[in-house]
DNA sequence: ACTATAGTTTAGAATTATTATAAAGTATGT
DNA sequence: ACATACTTTATAATAATTCTAAACTATAGT
């Protein structure tokens, strides 16, 4: 077993969630990059089927994701209303996103800084706040 | 014909739409408030035929949402990624979201300020600010 | 190691939102 | 009133997601 293999079953096992091949290889392709990573269901199917020759269903790349969502190493995005896509960024942060061509572009937290704030719903309080500049090619 | 009737059928001409008695309808529920109103198609679709007794397909409330957002008088709110909701405030504006209760609160554009914007790609320019500030019950 | 059990994966069916199709209906200019 | 182009409609098709129940597997206890 890999150097990273073995810290993807702790976490796995540290989340109350056993350490199958499957969840595993999920892992590597998540977080084993450099850069945070944005995805829809359907290209990490493909990821995880064509690039890593792995045998996985598509129900168990849904569980999979939902679980790691609500533990809180994936965050889901907001934007466009067709498929969800997810993030390995789940600090507070924004987003470009470019409707023509769907590209969505990252931003960090410290890029925006918001002077105004409105107050929330009496016995509601503010978990996040997400930003999204749609921009479109300048003619 | 009402006189709310006839203001539709003239905005519904000068938009080079048909003025059909369905759309005079959707109008109708939708322009004819004091508030700003959000709806999904399935919600609007009930209304038109419970309150309403308007017959109307399903397929006709598609049509028809889709040609006044392309028109502008309506304008696609992307919270979730369940289905599609519509709002009839088309100005630049912002919303609470409430991810329990699914409840979506409109937010004006003048209690937002951004002190600091990140610089659009190049080639690109910023089309539409949107700010989501999601909520949830105070413990 | 062996077993029982509870947690997982899976293929396929079911559900849900949305879009496409093509036939019947309707508004409009002449 | 007529022709025509635009609309509506029921239904089928598509696509993302969730459900189901059976087969599989990690793990704790022996």
């Amino acid at each position: 077993m890999s150097i990273s293999e073995v810290k993807y079953v702790e976490k796995l096992r540290n989340s109350g969630l056993r350490p199958t091949k499957q969840r595993i290889k999920i892992c590597e392709v998540l977080f084993n990059r450099e850069k945070t990573f944005h995805f829809s269901i359907s290209d990490l199917t493909k990821i995880l089927q064509n690039q890593h020759n792995l045998k996985i269903s598509l129900a168990t790349v849904y569980n999979t994701i939902h679980a790691f969502q609500k533990k809180g190493y994936l965050k889901e995005i907001n934007i466009g209303n067709d498929m969800s896509y997810f993030d390995t960024n789940t600090s507070s942060h924004h987003h470009f996103y470019d409707q023509q061509t769907k590209e969505l572009i990252d931003i960090n937290s410290q890029e925006v800084e918001i002077k105004k704030s409105p107050t929330p719903p009496s016995g509601k309080k503010v978990d996040d706040i997400e930003v999204t500049f749609r921009i479109s090619k300048k003619n």
